[in-house]
DNA sequence: TGTACATCAGTGAACGCGCGTTCACTGATGTAC
DNA sequence: TGTACATCAGTGAACGCGCGTTCACTGATGTAC
């Protein structure tokens, strides 16, 4: 059953694309390597023709997925004010962190990320790089270093927004969170003022 | 070896300490009943007779944190300008999260807190919508919604800055993840701009 | 106040399942001659 | 170009360990009378 190396590239594709699905859409330790090599059309016995470890696994994910939102930004950063706003909304709505094969590792992962093991935490050190110096030419801010500064609170602010929005249990707050995110590092006034929030909060 | 329930109170109390800083530092899921008990001093197999299982002593833990949490808010807020800046400066430092014992649960265990089960996610959205309305006390915002929006804003930035600082493995880069947070949300300049960094990005 | 008995916190061994990993095997690929 | 052989992707069963949970037991607590 040896497969051309074509075929054997092609399937190892498979298997990172499909794991990058299911670490975002589950979690990392509760996917499960079986579950990934089933959902990818195999049995698990050939997973480790492939990969290392499950780690490894996760390491060649991340690769991937970083490749992904690179290219995301650098179509939003060289479309345009409207893409770029366009691609924040988009970052920032519920649907594209939980969509299958969608959404930003760092926030559908991240407190797990950061107890990865070193080749992941450097490709993911090195992504979000390569991230903030992407969305910095997007910055209002002239100088550098502060054009910088701004990318990198801003996309901090965007991955603790959707943290917080998968978190929470109420869908009108999980939608609040995200509008204000997407106000604030639009710099526009948030679409509605949300009443319901407030009457929770008097509780 | 029937205990008093004094007694019973402040073992249930420990192991509950115990758990809110082992899954703080190491994870929900890397945090080992047996572990737990054993760092509150005891065996294992007495765990049940204080909760019904892993997940329950999960939602304790978020508990008792979040008021926590609340309490240094509320100094926070309550102290005035110095001590709110010294607050926000302290969450946004390294320290606060390696502490074993401290550190926000949203920051260390975000992205797993996401697949919590529902007491614990409805534990934290309570908690948030209160840590908000402390926060929302001290926005420079004169109307109620727009200090809502602020605090909102402020404190999802914020958690999303301490785990990106958590994620990058170079210590340098998560300093300045955080000092941007920390100037941003204060809204003040940040402290000394970044040689390293501009560099590393150039790579 | 004293006594008998039920309760139950804590122990330590064991259970049982899940999951990452290994392995013998198959048979198609691709290479050496 | 054809043939023999080594390689190796994929299969499916099995391994082995870890960890959440259960359980029989102990003996101190606390309650009923």
């Amino acid at each position: 059953m040896k497969k051309s190396k074509v075929e054997t590239a092609e399937t190892r594709k498979r298997i990172i694309e499909t794991a990058a699905a299911e670490f975002r859409q589950k979690g990392v330790q509760a996917t499960r390597v079986a579950d990934v090599m089933a959902a990818a059309g195999l049995t698990h016995g050939g997973f480790y023709r492939h990969f290392d470890s499950k780690e490894h696994l996760l390491t060649e994910a991340c690769s991937t997925v970083m490749g992904n939102m690179e290219t995301m930004a650098t179509d939003a950063v060289e479309g345009g004010k409207r893409a770029f706003e366009q691609y924040v909304a988009t970052y920032l709505s519920r649907e594209f962190h939980e969509t299958y094969g969608k959404g930003c590792p760092f926030a559908t992962m991240g407190s797990e990320l950061a107890h990865a093991d070193e080749p992941t935490r450097q490709t993911l050190t090195e992504g979000f790089e390569t991230w903030i110096a992407l969305i910095a030419r997007q910055s209002p801010e002239e100088e550098a270093s502060a054009a910088r500064a701004d990318a990198i609170f801003k996309l901090s602010a965007m991955v603790g927004a959707v943290t917080m929005a998968r978190i929470v249990d109420d869908e009108a707050f999980a939608q609040e969170i995200l509008s204000q995110a997407t106000a604030r590092v639009l710099g526009k006034p948030a679409k509605a003022p949300r009443k319901r929030a407030a009457a929770t909060a008097l509780k």
